[in-house]
DNA sequence: GCCAACGTTGGC
DNA sequence: GCCAACGTTGGC
């Protein structure tokens, strides 16, 4: 089982939108090294949901639903892939990214260090303590 | 709205 | 293969 957070701005795809889809393929991704993260992704992994700019907070919980697959946004033959999410629960209390940056144990977050990337992996011990910051 | 970070493109 | 120019992302 691993761990990882997608980026997401509300604005485009909110945590509302996803619910409202009960999951959805995670397109458009083209950037190389999300890539590589998408092709790591296995069903059950847990995904952290984080919403950028605007709202600047983990909001919620999803899970890998299908592994990396073509992407059917991208033109064909190109190397873009797509996994499947589905939610599994909000957080209680979305957890900002300010919390995020005032917890030293949190001091190697991969979002922290690579603010731009828009699929990171996350740590065991990062999203333990990042589902506790969000619980009630 | 600005700017830093960083990936990509294209000229040489 | 290098690097300047440029575009995009996302925090502030």
């Amino acid at each position: 089982m691993n761990y990882w957070l997608v980026k997401s701005e509300p604005e485009a795809y909110s945590w509302a939108d996803f619910l409202r889809d009960d999951g959805t393929a995670w397109t458009g991704v083209r950037n190389y090294q999300a890539r590589n993260n998408l092709n790591l992704m296995q069903p059950g992994d847990q995904v952290l949901f984080y919403h950028s700019v605007s709202e600047k907070a983990v909001v919620g919980l999803a899970e890998v639903a299908a592994p990396a697959a073509p992407d059917a946004t991208a033109e064909a033959g190109s190397p873009w892939v797509a996994v499947a999410l589905r939610p599994v629960g909000p957080l209680a209390r979305p957890v900002a990214l300010a919390a995020l940056k005032a917890d030293a144990r949190l001091a190697e977050l991969a979002l922290l260090r690579q603010s731009r990337l828009s699929v990171l992996p996350v740590r065991p011990d990062e999203f333990d303590l990042i589902m506790a910051l969000g619980a009630a």
